[in-house]
DNA sequence: AGACTTCGTTGCGCCGACGTAACGTTTTTT
DNA sequence: AAAAAACGTTACGTCGGCGCAACGAAGTCT
């Protein structure tokens, strides 16, 4: 994909102004990637590996992952292999909200 | 320009995973937002401009600008015609760090 | 000139996110 | 079986951003 570095910055200004018009829950820019990250890479998703892959600390994790589950964007669900862990998941809501938010970026993409 | 929203979406998810990586100064929402806009809508920018264009309270916005001007990223300057208002300028610094961010997205698209 | 408006800022209290350290639970090691 | 390690969470204090309201400064109106 080809994409030149002030077309990028254009259209993340617009995409960015058009999330603040719009009222949307503010997520901060850690919970956004924590919620991209859980998306869109492979799982199994664990706090401790959301911790590394976005280098936050595990309380920042876990507090993302309340605050994410507490909007219905994602889950939590103990491992049954190993009870320690905990796998975090994706809901429908957080599916609908990411693609609304990638339609978004396709029509702010267009104009530009 | 073409973006399909599921492009979009990795897009977004491997540069603010990057960001994260990098240990950079972390900016909120409003204010990388606010940083674009002086830096890529027409000027003069004011802070009543700035509040409208971006849904913010103004005290909002005079917060950011202490923020960002910290950082060197923008300045200040009253504006000699209207000694009320306060015109926000950019800075070699602003520039500088928005136009590697541009850099690092089209590199990322690159991998897409 | 005086009242009114507009500009940006500051004061205040509140809420949310952060990092460090400590904790309970579960698994692994010895 | 006891000790150690690993997992996620909670406790705590701090810091920063937010909105609302009030403010001084500057311009406008009558």
């Amino acid at each position: 994909m080809k994409l030149k570095a002030d077309k990028a910055l254009t259209l993340w200004h617009r995409v960015m102004a058009q999330s603040l018009q719009a009222d949307l829950p503010d997520l901060t820019t850690r919970q956004f990637a924590l919620l991209l990250q859980v998306y869109l890479a492979p799982p199994p998703h664990t706090v401790r590996g959301l911790a590394e892959a976005l280098n936050m600390s595990k309380p920042a994790v876990t507090r993302a992952l309340d605050r994410l589950g507490g909007l219905g964007y994602l889950r939590r669900r103990t491992d049954a292999a190993d009870r320690r862990s905990v796998l975090i998941q994706r809901t429908v809501k957080g599916s609908v909200f990411l693609r609304d938010f990638g339609d978004r970026a396709a029509e702010v993409a267009k104009e530009i």
